[in-house]
DNA sequence: AAACCGGGGGT
DNA sequence: ACCCCAGGTTT
């Protein structure tokens, strides 16, 4: 939890998952769906799947017992060297060097190291400083010493040498250049990709569009379900719950049929950008009303661990993606300003 | 808007 | 061995 997310926001969290998993084999012996629902709100559900999935390794090649030696370790999905030696180091002070990114900026700084986060060079070159400054007594104070450092003096931006512990021996403080190391990483355009998402929305069976047959737009209530789907667990939003894409708005009826739906009416939202580190998605959402064709109603949720109709006023505790979370609550909105819709077909 | 982040996976 | 990936937070 902690690699992602701030301590403040982790405890909560962490208290409600010890409860319900408070031993490694009651974690591993539960649903992956609701150990992601714990998940709920912390992102990054991969991990959440790989600490599961860690589990079950431990309780079927470990007896259930944490192994404790580093290589066992490292090899559990979703640890790396650095988790690994923080655990080992942390936990039963074994001797292990660290090297987060606080550790990585603190070394970088002391040492005047050249490079930037993630080239192999500069990642190296700190990985070696670490292991030859980690002390083998202490080895747990001093690990932590070093996260916090990063963490509370040496800041990204304007660390407070003043009060550092080692101000006379930093490099970049004698020189200064504080703000050159770690230096950044040279940036590169990212590309722009498109998608149209396609939301249906089911009718509500009120009849009561038959009021206003008199004026040239009927008024129709619709329901505040819409129809989304749960990706795949790899690539990009595993598992985790969107609305349907399509490539172009030609594949919309076929995607339709094969959801045993019947459009009614569609209305084309104002495309939306959501940025990703590696490339813009410029998102052209599409709401369509639909009827279920009835005789098919249960193929449309024949798989409910796949699919479900999502009621937006009673939002369900599933992982969503931060893009359809703008675009729920975009959707919402609509429907709490106006109420209805007016469209014509 | 851009930088950042540890580990996994593809090349 | 190297580079790219995901996606939420911080700056």
């Amino acid at each position: 939890m902690l690699q992602q997310t701030q301590v403040a926001t982790v405890i909560p969290y962490y208290h409600r998952f010890m409860e319900s998993f408070p031993t490694i084999n009651d974690l591993a012996n539960a649903e992956e769906d609701v150990v992601l629902h714990h998940w709920t709100g912390l992102g990054y559900y991969a991990r959440a799947r790989n600490l599961h999935k860690a589990a079950k390794i431990i309780q079927q090649d470990y007896h259930g017992k944490f192994p404790e030696n580093i290589e066992q370790v490292i090899a559990l999905p979703g640890i790396g060297r650095s988790t690994a030696g923080a655990i080992l180091s942390l936990s039963l002070n074994q001797h292990h060097p660290i090297l987060d990114g606080n550790v990585k900026r603190v070394l970088a700084r002391s040492y005047v190291v050249e490079g930037y986060n993630g080239l192999t060079k500069f990642d190296k070159a700190l990985w070696q400083l670490s292991e030859q400054l980690t002390p083998a007594i202490e080895t747990a104070s001093f690990n932590q010493a070093m996260m916090d450092l990063g963490a509370t003096v040496c800041t990204r931006s304007k660390p407070t040498c003043e009060v550092c512990p080692v101000e006379s021996a930093c490099l970049a403080n004698a020189s200064d250049q504080q703000a050159n190391f770690p230096q950044k990483k040279p940036k590169k355009t990212i590309p722009e990709k498109s998608t149209i998402m396609i939301i249906p929305r089911l009718r509500q069976s009120l009849n009561d569009h038959l009021t206003n047959k008199a004026t040239s737009k009927h008024s129709t209530k619709y329901s505040t379900k819409v129809l989304m789907e749960k990706r795949p667990p790899a690539g990009i939003w595993g598992g985790l719950w969107c609305f349907y894409e399509v490539s172009s708005t030609r594949d919309i009826p076929k995607q339709l049929k094969q959801l045993s739906l019947k459009a009614i009416s569609e209305q084309t939202l104002p495309t939306f950008r959501h940025t990703f580190s590696h490339f813009h998605l410029d998102i052209t959402p599409i709401v369509i009303d639909c009827e279920m064709l009835t005789t098919e109603q249960s193929v449309a949720i024949a798989e409910p661990n796949q699919q479900t109709w999502y009621d937006l006023h009673q939002p369900l505790d599933v992982g969503l993606a931060a893009s359809t979370k703008k675009l729920l609550s975009l959707l919402t909105k609509n429907i709490n300003d106006t109420g209805e819709s007016h469209q014509t077909i």
